[in-house]
DNA sequence: CACACTTTGAGAACGCGTGCACAAGCTCGG
DNA sequence: CCGAGCTTGTGCACGCGTTCTCAAAGTGTG
């Protein structure tokens, strides 16, 4: 029942789809029925133009002289996205970030449930977090089966990502978000996101640094 | 005793010097004087023509027929993306993401130290997590202050995020990482990156229903 | 029905980033 | 000192993404 896509979809659209949904689920929840180009922008934080090329993208939902239908276009991009699907995620490495994933609540409204929890330390293992036990990840190729999982999230040390993921990939998962701080490689086929904590202050550190000494000035290391 | 930058650096080249940077401190510990941009290339995940390019963007820092010294371009690396220096970061919204953060033993080692937790929950106010106490956010402005923070980590609700924003702008802060699922919007002159963890996986989930119903294949949603 | 007003959808120009290809420059062996 | 072999630094072409702009297509009013 997945609509073959009119054109190809690029890459920085995908990206801002997600926001454009938020978006709209705040504007519905409010009883708006039409949303203009313009508004959807100033909500999803982008410029109109964008908005428009993004969505003629996913084809042609709006009507000119009203704007988008609300309900509609939610539903166009959630079916795009496979938000009107369930899809089961296992976490592998259950340390502090690892545990904060399993416990956020952003996930499960969306579709994205944790299932599976997975870990090398034998004293976590059987640990309940949440409503989870921790599996041994000897399991995890079992485990990551009998759930059907497709989606894995890393957030092993930098050392164990590459295993792991081979390993997760091995096992069936196709789409891998990654949080341990290391490149990793992973075959065609397999989507890899990277999310990295460090490397997003560095980023930050290098254009405060940039902007002068104005403001708080940062001290001499002194180790 | 910053020097001004020959020419502007890219933000695409920006994001990436702290992936030569990591994977030079990991050569450098193995006692290999020079890298050649191939090798370096490889380490990051990247092509060996980027790397020149981006390195090229520094100065003029390779040796033809020989490669880069490790050590000299791991310094200017570090003086770029300010590693030289202390970074005192504040963490605001010490929830389950909050916390997790600031036990994460990635950041110290960069320069990056967590020195003050805030808060809007009164009964977490007091509490200790890891070294720190939490501070109410009524300090908030005195705090960041008094640490001389430049660099504020969002990781409230979504609800909360600009008006957190806002108030760590007030109180000097001119770099942030939000973590908060929500559009916000900084005044110029301050920095704003943003991790958003639904956002990635619903990205992943696009491409994963792209790739057809090859390998696991998700359930209709039932609710 | 005509006209003023609104808003979409897309063509076109521009700018940024990527990757190829190669000259310039260094080392080393003889 | 010369020539073979590497490796860097960069000019150049290409492709993607953004933004400007405007015709097309809708609504609403008198």
């Amino acid at each position: 029942m997945t609509a073959s896509p009119r054109r190809r979809i690029p890459e920085a659209t995908v990206a801002r789809l997600p926001l454009y949904y938020r978006a709209l689920m705040e504007t519905g929840e409010r009883q708006v029925a039409t949303i203009s180009s313009e508004r959807l922008a100033e909500l999803a934080g982008v410029n109109a133009a964008k908005v428009r090329k993004d969505l003629s993208y996913l084809g042609s939902y709006g009507t000119r002289g009203v704007g988008y239908d609300v309900d509609y276009l939610l539903h166009e991009i959630s079916r795009e996205l496979g938000l009107t699907r369930d899809w089961p995620v296992a976490i592998v490495g259950i340390g502090n970030l690892g545990r904060a994933l399993a416990n956020y609540r952003g996930f499960g409204a969306r579709g994205f449930r944790v299932e599976v929890l997975i870990d090398a330390d034998p004293a976590l293992v059987g640990h309940q977090v949440g409503d989870l036990a921790v599996i041994s990840i000897d399991d995890l190729d079992r485990v990551v089966r009998e759930h059907n999982i497709a989606i894995g999230i890393l957030a092993t040390p930098a050392a164990a990502a590459q295993e792991v993921a081979d390993r997760l990939v091995a096992a069936g998962v196709t789409s891998i978000l990654n949080f341990a701080p290391a490149v990793c490689s992973v075959p065609d086929g397999v989507s890899m996101r990277k999310v990295d904590l460090a490397i997003e202050l560095q980023i930050l550190s290098f254009y405060q640094l940039r902007r002068g000494a104005s403001g708080a000035t940062p001290r001499e290391r002194t180790g």
